[in-house]
RNA sequence: GGGAGAUUAGCGCAGUUGGUAGAGUACCUGCCUUACAAGCAGAGGGUCAUAGGUUCGAGUCCUAUAUCUCCCACCA
């Protein structure tokens, strides 16, 4: 029995559950070795073990859930992998965070005893992360659950840091980083957020070495003076063309620097001399390379100044800034200070400045992986949806830069390198060598830092499936198939995993990546932990239900567009679900009454033959759809195609024939309403898969996530056209029979003119007589030989109609509605008429379209002539 | 500074090779019709941001402009 009404709060874990016990979400080939289905294959993005999931991961996530419950049911043989991300740094600020509050610091638990706290964290936040999924629906393969750092995926990652730098792809080596004096670790360029901020352009004035005045440069950081190695102005600068070669005295450290010339130089900016600081700015340090100066390291890792400024040593330098500008100001050696808006580097974790500084770290070059991965979406083996995104991929391969891979953090991938402490000999090796491999010491140190935690996220579509063993997940699965993630991720993960695919495993990683777009609140501003308007898909699932949840994140949204989140959505594409789960009352109604039932294919009647005709064209345009990455065109289908043609019409249809006398005729009517609505619960189950499982175990004893998808008995065109005419018919009667305010029980007659319709009309309305006095309150259909003037016209695709004066007139809303009726044909017969009278159009529009207009053109003008008579008609009477 | 997206009914949105604007919801009218009032049947409501252009024909293609959002970026 179904509930009295759609709960689905009390179920779902119970069918999940059911899913699980009977290994629904591992693929077919795990039982089956030799199967030779076509695989389908998705890896999780996985989640951060940071906190919980929001409502972005519920969209990527059902997204997935939705391709790979389809996939199944298609037959392809489905492997949906999970797992989560230790997500070093993110990780680790949180873990520091939460130390805070017990009075502790990393450093003083040690590293051993803050890893301890960090696989911890892992459990419980992990385990809440995969709570979320399994509420959430999730049919993935959770013997196969991944973990970032992991035992296989630390192999994953050895294997391939070392191969890399075999290959000499990964190298270590002294150059200018993005360091976060907060976090205490070098970061990737990828990792570094711009933000604009209000600040000043000082004017400085640096003295000429030979007293003969100054130069004034302006630069947005003073305090970096410490640091300059010359200063620079452009070649083409008439101004300061006599000037080149001549030196400058650094104010306060009084340290004479040259005059430079370099293109980098923009004229018209500031006063066209910049001081160039090579160890602390990213633009200085190309200018110092390319004239050979040495950059001068000025500051602490802490982002305090460095003894090598004086005074200022161990300020912060915002601190030294301020103490700086005074002293200048003091010296009379500032021009002048201008407000100036400049967008300052922060760290993406901390939020904090970062600071480019000079320092010793492992680097990966990425010039021939930024090809691989550009060649994957040029030669078409991988399809980014939506389209526009590749223009981002692309461009940001082009400009791609040296990447950082070492984090000076203790939560994360140790870098296998190990030194010599005393020959200084460097090795990479799989596992801790004992013995230095140049002098045989055996005074070795492991390199204390980590990986970056992208290293070993952009190995996920070949580390979680075995990589580096020879393992058949390895060989059956890659390369997987869609990726669906969020975009915001595009550089830090979709890029690497193609790169270091191609390279590792040469090949692509997946062949179509579809974009989703970002979860908004309902105020539209993005939902992200730092604006704190986060909902937890949870909280979401216990109100409403998880196919609420499901429904709502995919019906209505265009592929790749941001989404805007509000329960109000929900509350209205529950209705969906309620509807569905009516229709199965009403079905378990009709069967409770009926015996047997037994589908009989020989015996479909009209009204069969087109909602089979219906669910066809409904499963063939949705197969298009999805195979194109449109879910919300495919479920927009799904939703027409059950609330108006099953709901709406052929529920009603099917009510003379399941409640009929003849019992032969009700069990047919039965079993076929019950064959279409179990299609359709196949048809909905990859969108709302717990509700679809518990109505069809209802019906039948099998799971419906193991079945076949929906599947038609046939395509009928002559049938279907039929009754698309007997639906217009039903449309047209009602129309008209709210239009004479007929109230609706009351029950009249429906008059044919015998010599005015075809006989297949009147064939037609014969075989749909049980239906319309249903449906539309028709006592008797009477066929007379002619009409007088006690009748009311009204015109269908099916002929003339007529209702009895008698029954139904109101001279006034007559004619008002005739009067409407007019003016609307008038309106369309002014475009038509703007068409064909045009000879532009009649010659170079397609021939089809000509004749098609001018039939509708013809149509109109008699519709127009006979309601012109009515009128006539009515004033006489 | 560069790039991308958005702008369609009161609201939040869909609209895939250019061919007379669509669903949901809200509002209005009438119905508690034996699956469903979380429902049924109807009605109204849009010069598709603006201005040009291409075309017989533009929400759809092109060019500008405006507003909003996002991404990238070293003009010190």
């Amino acid at each position: 029995m179904l509930d009295k009404s759609y709960e689905p709060q009390k179920k779902e874990s119970l069918i999940y559950k059911k899913w699980e016990d009977n290994k629904c979400f591992k693929p077919y080939s795990d039982f089956h070795k030799d199967s030779n289905q076509e695989n389908y294959t998705i890896i999780m993005p996985p989640p951060n073990i940071t906190g919980q999931l929001h409502i972005g991961h519920a969209l990527n996530n059902t997204t997935q859930d939705f391709f790979i419950r389809y996939k199944r049911m298609q037959g392809y043989n489905t492997l949906w992998i999970p797992g989560t991300d230790h997500a070093s740094i993110a990780t680790e600020v949180k873990i520091i965070d939460s130390l805070k509050k017990e009075g502790l610091s990393k450093e003083k638990l040690g590293r051993d005893e803050f890893l301890r706290r960090a696989w911890q964290w892992n459990d419980k936040y992990g385990g809440r992360i995969k709570l979320q999924l399994k509420s959430l629906g999730c049919s993935c393969d959770w013997d196969r659950c991944a973990f970032t750092m992991d035992e296989q995926r630390q192999k994953s990652v050895l294997h391939v840091f070392k191969s890399l730098y075999d290959e000499g792809y990964i190298f270590r080596g002294e150059k200018l980083i993005n360091w976060c004096p907060t976090c205490k670790t070098a970061l990737s360029d990828a990792e570094v957020e711009h933000i604009d901020e209000d600040s000043s352009l000082w004017y400085i004035r640096y003295p000429y070495a030979d007293d003969s005045g100054y130069l004034v440069v302006a630069t947005t950081r003073p305090e970096t003076i410490f640091g300059d190695v010359c200063v620079a102005v452009n070649p083409e600068d008439e101004r300061y063309k006599d000037k080149i070669g001549k030196y400058v005295v650094l104010p306060i450290i009084n340290k004479k620097i040259p005059i430079i010339s370099d293109n980098y130089v923009e004229k018209d900016f500031g006063t066209g001399v910049v001081k160039i600081t090579p160890a602390h700015d990213f633009n200085d340090y190309e200018v110092g390379r390319r004239h050979g100066f040495e950059p001068i390291k000025i500051m602490n890792l802490d982002g305090t100044m460095n003894e090598f400024c004086g005074k200022y040593a161990n300020l912060d330098r915002y601190k030294c800034r301020e103490l700086l500008v005074a002293d200048l100001k003091s010296l009379d050696l500032i021009e002048k200070i201008e407000p100036y808006r400049l967008p300052k580097a922060t760290c993406y974790r901390c939020h904090n400045a970062i600071e480019p500084m000079m320092s010793k770290q492992w680097f990966m070059n990425m010039q021939e992986m930024a090809k691989l991965g550009l060649d994957a979406v040029d030669n078409g083996e991988l399809e980014i949806v939506p389209k526009r995104v590749e223009k981002i991929y692309r461009n940001w391969l082009e400009n791609i830069k040296d990447w950082c891979i070492s984090r000076q953090l203790w939560w994360g991938h140790r870098i296998p390198a190990y030194y010599c402490k005393d020959c200084g000999n460097s090795m990479v090796e799989l596992s801790a060598p004992s013995k230095c491999s140049k002098c045989g010491s055996d005074h070795i140190e492991q390199d204390p830092d980590v990986l970056d935690t992208w290293f070993s996220s952009a190995l996920w579509p070949f580390s979680t499936l075995g990589y580096p063993d020879d393992t058949a997940d390895l060989n059956r699965f890659f390369p997987t198939s869609t990726l669906v993630t969020a975009q915001d991720i595009i550089f830090f993960w979709v890029a690497r995993m193609v790169m270091l695919s191609k390279k590792i495993m040469d090949k692509t990683p997946f062949s179509k990546v579809l974009i989703n777009g970002i979860v908004r609140d309902d105020e539209g501003k993005k939902m992200s932990k730092s604006s704190n308007n986060g909902v937890d898909p949870i909280e979401i699932i216990e109100k409403y239900g998880a196919d609420s949840l499901r429904l709502s994140l995919l019906f209505g949204n265009g592929t790749g567009n941001d989404f805007r989140f509000s329960e109000e959505k929900i509350l209205e594409d529950r209705k969906f679900i309620n509807k569905v789960f009516n229709s199965g009352k009403f079905l378990e109604l009709v069967l409770s009454q009926t015996y047997e039932t037994k589908l009989d294919k020989s015996k479909l009647n009209m009204f069969d033959k087109w909602i089979y005709s219906k669910l066809d064209e409904a499963i063939t345009e949705i197969n298009k759809l999805v195979d194109n990455l449109d879910i919300c065109q495919a479920v927009n289908k799904m939703y027409s195609f059950v609330w108006d043609d099953f709901c709406n019409y052929y529920i009603e249809f099917s009510k003379p024939y399941v409640y009929n006398e003849d019992k032969e005729i009700r069990a047919n009517a039965c079993a076929i309403l019950k064959d279409v609505y179990l299609n359709i619960l196949k048809l909905l189950h990859p969108i709302i898969p717990f509700i679809t499982e518990d109505i069809y175990s209802n019906f039948t004893n099998e799971l419906i996530i193991d079945k076949s998808y929906a599947e038609s008995l046939g395509k009928f065109d002559r049938e279907k056209e039929k009754v698309e005419k007997i639906i217009s018919l039903i449309q047209k009667i009602r129309e008209t029979r709210l239009s004479y305010n007929v109230a609706p029980a009351k029950r009249i007659s429906l008059v044919i003119d015998k010599s005015n319709i075809s006989d297949e009309s009147i064939n037609i309305i014969n075989e749909a007589k049980l239906v319309l006095s249903k449906m539309i309150n028709i006592e008797k259909i009477d066929v007379l030989d002619s009409i007088g003037n006690d009748f009311i016209k009204f015109v269908s695709e099916l002929g003339e109609f007529y209702f009895y004066k008698n029954e139904v007139l109101d001279t006034e809303k007559e004619r008002e509605k005739i009067n409407k009726d007019i003016d609307k044909i008038n309106s369309e017969i002014k475009i038509l008429e703007s068409r064909i009278l045009n000879p532009n159009f009649v010659s170079r529009a397609p021939q089809q379209l000509v004749e098609k207009e001018k039939s509708r053109y013809e149509y109109l003008l008699t519709s127009k002539k006979s309601l012109e008579e009515k009128l006539h008609d009515l004033d006489k009477a």
